[in-house]
DNA sequence: GTCATCATGTTGTATGATGACCTGACCAGA
DNA sequence: TCTGGTCAGGTCATCATACAACATGATGAC
């Protein structure tokens, strides 16, 4: 699977995204509009005369725009200008996957996927029904399946959380949890295939033990004990994941 | 504060935005990208491509482009061609405010922060220092006097919440909370406004003790209770929507 | 086999022109 | 006084063209 030096060295590693000229245009604007200068509903300057002020031309002006206002921080009308946005609603939740190198900030959107699971799982007992009930159970299995053929079972696993975040029948726990997970999955995965297969095995069935409580609880549908058994899981994982990651400490 | 009809009557309401050639083409590439035909990493037409075949100038396909990659959709790299993201770790959360016209898709966010803020309330009582401390007391003595001069104390009562979920140490339950408060202030003034001055106080003095509750947990450093009281009061809240956005039922 | 060089294709930037649209001022008529 | 129509100027939207910067693969010198 990994070839030669992969990603192992801190050395040979792609450089960041060359900074164009239009990137630079829109943090300056994003810079002035989140630090207030700009005020909300405020006019931007024209697009001539941000030309003249950046000295660039209006086709970099443009692409700037056009960016901010994908992020929902401007809006343009026709005729009129460009005004930094009413509700800022529209402006998204961001986490920079740059930020996290440091295990202390891989904990920190774990404590944050803590309190979305743990209440996922207590509205998962109270609404669940036979349909989302089986698809848990089939993804419990499947996690089964997996480590008996001694795999780390990592895809698996984030299906039978998603699967109980889509059984609270409330859409956004589900998209939240996708959107969280992806930044904790990989590291995971990692560490753990450093253990032995043997270590392995055991160290997924107490985990899918836990696993297996939540389920309980949810088909029994009690949201109280759905609850804590998510939130032991859960816990139980903070703990795991801050010892393999503090293992290869030289 | 409020000017004359606001936006009460759903007739004078804005237009939707005039959906330009721009946004057109947006939209038909980011389709592409979500259905899965285009894959990820997977290498998108050339822009001249793109202008012969939606019939647009090079100016509207690298808008599209620009806002596709601040939408973290994209990546384009100067003389090798624009791919679709390899990590779309980069694509933020987003939640449509076009959507939350309906009272279950708000009552759908605020569970979303139910869970969130339970979590926050628990550790803020095991991290929470003399100072955060003294913030989360201060903003509990700022909705006292907000009430106290017959204010419905929305914004006091949201820099409570962000303060506890301040104490955490863990910036991203605030950023968290501050993104999805946007989508529940502005519709629960306006209900709250209908009822008379005292009915407000009485109200409102409810509210409090409930917020007081969880201060002397956080305070005691208890974070079980800090999440019991915070449940509750989460939980009250709710309610109190439902019935008040349930009254205006002809 | 290694390294420089070059042709080719693609994105990045600049520029000028035209169309579409909004705003405010002005004005005629009721 | 008020309403509605017309017009001029400003601004964004779109188009077209040209050149710069960069990456890639082919070629050839060593």
């Amino acid at each position: 699977m990994s070839s030669l030096g992969d990603d192992a060295s801190p050395l040979l590693r792609p450089l960041a995204p060359p900074r164009n000229r239009t990137t630079e245009v829109v943090e300056r604007l994003a810079g002035e509009i989140a630090s207030g200068r700009l005020a909300r509903g405020a006019r931007l300057p024209t697009e001539q005369a941000l030309t003249e002020a950046f000295r660039v031309s209006r086709t970099v002006v443009r692409e700037a725009v056009a960016a901010l206002r994908a992020e929902g921080l401007i809006e343009t009308r026709q005729g009129v200008g460009a005004f930094v946005a009413q509700d800022i609603q529209r402006r998204p939740f961001r986490i920079d996957p740059d930020e996290l190198q440091t295990i202390g900030e891989v904990v920190n959107v774990m404590e944050l996927r803590t309190g979305l699971e743990i209440e996922a799982a207590g509205f998962a007992a109270e609404r669940a029904d036979a349909g989302t009930r089986g698809r848990i159970g089939a993804a419990l299995k499947a996690i089964d399946a997996a480590i008996k053929r001694g795999d780390a079972a990592v895809d698996e696993d984030f299906a039978f959380h998603l699967a109980i975040a889509r059984a609270t029948r409330n859409p956004h726990f589900a998209r939240l949890l996708e959107f969280l997970g992806r930044f904790l999955i990989p590291r995971q995965s990692v560490r753990i295939g450093l253990k032995k297969a043997d270590d392995l095995k055991a160290y997924l069935e107490r985990i899918q033990a836990e696993h297996r409580q939540i389920f309980a609880a949810i088909v029994a549908g009690n949201s109280e004990a759905a609850r804590k058994a998510m939130r032991r899981h859960l816990m139980n994982s903070r703990t795991r994941y801050r010892m393999l990651s503090q293992r290869p400490k030289r």
